[in-house]
DNA sequence: AAAGATCACGACTAATTTTATAGGGAAGAA
DNA sequence: TTCTTCCCTATAAAATTAGTCGTGATCTTT
């Protein structure tokens, strides 16, 4: 059970993108170059993320992308249901009413809600702001290391 | 960032043989049977079990698979950890110290300690014992649907 | 208007993981 | 001894992951 690079990376390109806040459009040039990702993977990365209305776009010279909302309004939740496609620890929690033919036997389904309830709960909780106020040591964060 | 059929078909494999407590030992062959899952599959899965102390098995005519615990011992923890490798959500944390040459610069890296504990805490509290009672309604459980 | 920078989009691919199937062997109970 | 069951290894199709590459489309600056 593993977030993959796209969920991982995207984080790390709104985090870079929340700590240059201000400074205009940021290209994905220079967010690949500092977070030592390829550019043109995070090209496709940046697609996945389309959907939501976490960014603005800009193209042509000084162009590249910002956050379109202030970083405490991005959720890690929202960052990572685009990316991963959902949060869901199994696929037959994507979806009510549940694909699943056992759903009226399955005993264990239960504990996959609640694990899926708790992954959600925590991420919601978590925003681009809560880790840079983590990084800047300013501010103690909700959730315990 | 799923579980794969190898901890969900364990799970199950292990509530099965909870709901047959006391009638000696169970035969892969049948739990194959009533959980629709490929007998052949069942026998890889089992042998990720080995390392834990979970099962006792007993070999010829009538023999089988028992509990090696009381389900309320038997956390949903201890088989995921077995059957998945692992519960953290990105490889980095799998080891301390931890592998990945960003961890000093890693501004994310706090939030996937956060959810791994989250994870982590939540199956911990989790038995099959508490999967069987909340199959009966006999007791709440004391995680939310 | 031209040039250059940047995002946008689709096609392709190698490696890995997942999800099995199959065949035979070892051990133990009847 | 025989039969049942666990035990172990090999193989493989399918899906997913983690990218690379080429080409447009569009915008800003000059």
């Amino acid at each position: 059970m593993k977030i993959s690079t796209k969920g991982r990376y995207a984080l790390r390109m709104l985090t870079d993108l929340a700590e240059h806040q201000g400074e205009g459009y940021i290209a994905l040039k220079d967010i690949a170059k500092r977070q030592n990702i390829s550019k043109k993977y995070l090209e496709q990365i940046v697609i996945l993320l389309h959907g939501s209305d976490l960014l603005k776009a800009s193209r042509g010279p000084n162009g590249g992308y910002q956050l379109a909302k202030a970083p405490k309004d991005c959720t890690v939740a929202d960052i990572l249901r685009q990316t991963e496609g959902s949060l869901a620890p199994i696929a037959c929690l994507e979806a009510e009413p549940f694909g699943c033919e056992r759903v009226e036997e399955c005993l264990t389904l239960p504990v996959w809600k609640g694990l899926y309830k708790q992954i959600t709960d925590y991420l919601e909780g978590i925003t681009i702001q809560d880790i840079l106020d983590h990084a800047s040591q300013n501010a103690p964060l909700n959730f315990v290391i």
